[in-house]
DNA sequence: TATTAAGTGGGGTTG
DNA sequence: CAACCCCGCTTAATA
């Protein structure tokens, strides 16, 4: 890893283009050609590339250029002037992290305690492919409906349109071999830890049921 | 800001909790008390905290407790051994980065060349505030009918079903006594560099026109 | 506080 | 095995 500080600047170009102005800022750059730019602020970096070819060249004005470069996007930075420079090694054979996928793991909570979705409710899937994408949830009312539903952490308007979606492509649906499921029956659903005025509004005009799930479900059983 | 080579172990409490076992990382604590964990891989750090109290203890077997605590999440960070430490000035007054060819330009762009929605077409209102949020551009085509125009670079599901709220907000509206346009009448439309085969088709199932927007906008005059 | 937009995303699928 | 296509959550920024 080498780590520098530097009066530098910087050019993306990949999905969208951005600049970076002259500053003097902290550079990382690793092992494996990833590369980090920081200012003294937030623990986010000011622009970063992942893993990329890595490219030293001389400019003719006595600036150096940093060029990685990958299929679709590339990091161009121009030390102006190099005011540290520190190599470093570091074992290559750190773990990761696991990462937190907050809502699937509400989803598994929910496949797993059907019964905050409504009394008497079963799970008969989970990421049930409709035609305008898989529906979070695919549960079973007390009287064997379906009803697709949505789960989320915070609720916005966004959340009914899906559920709208799914249901309007279950209707559209062959019928299904392996699920003996009226889908044409099929009903939709929001659960979610938060949902807001305006989301329960519109909601509510398209029929669409909405569940609160108790802020600490992580902690139930 | 100070860098920190470091045997560490660390510890997170927040949405979930995570460990981060024993081994020798780069550490980097800014000036607002955020702090992130590297290894020699990737340009995301391992763990990370975004601005929070700073407290250092002691540890009694010898060892130095970094403590960054924040309202919800707190982050403590065990160092076993510090191999290296470097205390750097940066200026605190970084520009920052500067991104270019988002959304807002493009909508700007078309409320300068609204031809490109089409012919005869005019632009009535930026950001046209409706009961279900802000339309892009409310556009008069060539007979003077009102139409909703989402902007998206890429245009998935969702812009679809945008429209149809913004329609739906306009066409419950109050009469707008500063704007002589009839509403009841108006229509959607999605203006994108990109629309999705299934946007397409679902945009051409709620009568929603479509507009593709030349990938060269920002060259054009 | 409420909402939208973006991510230099991620996973599954297909050649 | 790699590229690509499609879609979704999460977070940031803005009003």
């Amino acid at each position: 890893m080498k780590l520098v500080i530097a009066d530098c600047s910087a050019i993306y170009t990949g999905r969208g283009d951005s600049v970076l102005p002259r500053g003097v800022r902290a550079i990382m750059v690793k092992a494996d050609g990833s590369v980090s730019i920081h200012n003294d602020k937030s623990n986010k970096p000011l622009n970063y590339m992942k893993t990329a070819n890595f490219i030293e060249e001389k400019n003719p004005d006595g600036s150096t250029a940093w060029i990685f470069d990958s299929r679709k996007e590339s990091l161009a930075i121009t030390i102006h002037e190099l005011l540290m420079s520190n190599e470093i090694e570091l074992p290559l054979d750190d773990p990761g992290l696991e990462k937190d996928g907050t809502e699937k793991h509400l989803q598994e909570w929910l496949s797993k305690h059907p019964e905050y979705l409504g009394e008497g409710f079963t799970i008969a899937a989970q990421e049930y492919q409709t035609g305008n994408g898989p529906v979070d949830l695919l549960a079973l009312d007390a009287i064997g409906k379906p009803i697709a539903v949505e789960v989320k952490r915070i609720a916005m308007l966004g959340a009914v349109d899906q559920c709208r979606r799914y249901i309007d492509a279950m209707k559209a649906a062959e019928f299904d071999g392996e699920m003996y499921i009226d889908l044409l029956r099929a009903e939709g659903m929001i659960a979610a830890v938060d949902i807001r005025p305006k989301t329960l509004e519109w909601a509510k005009k398209h029929n669409i049921h909405t569940v609160i799930i108790p802020e600490n479900w992580r902690e139930i059983e």
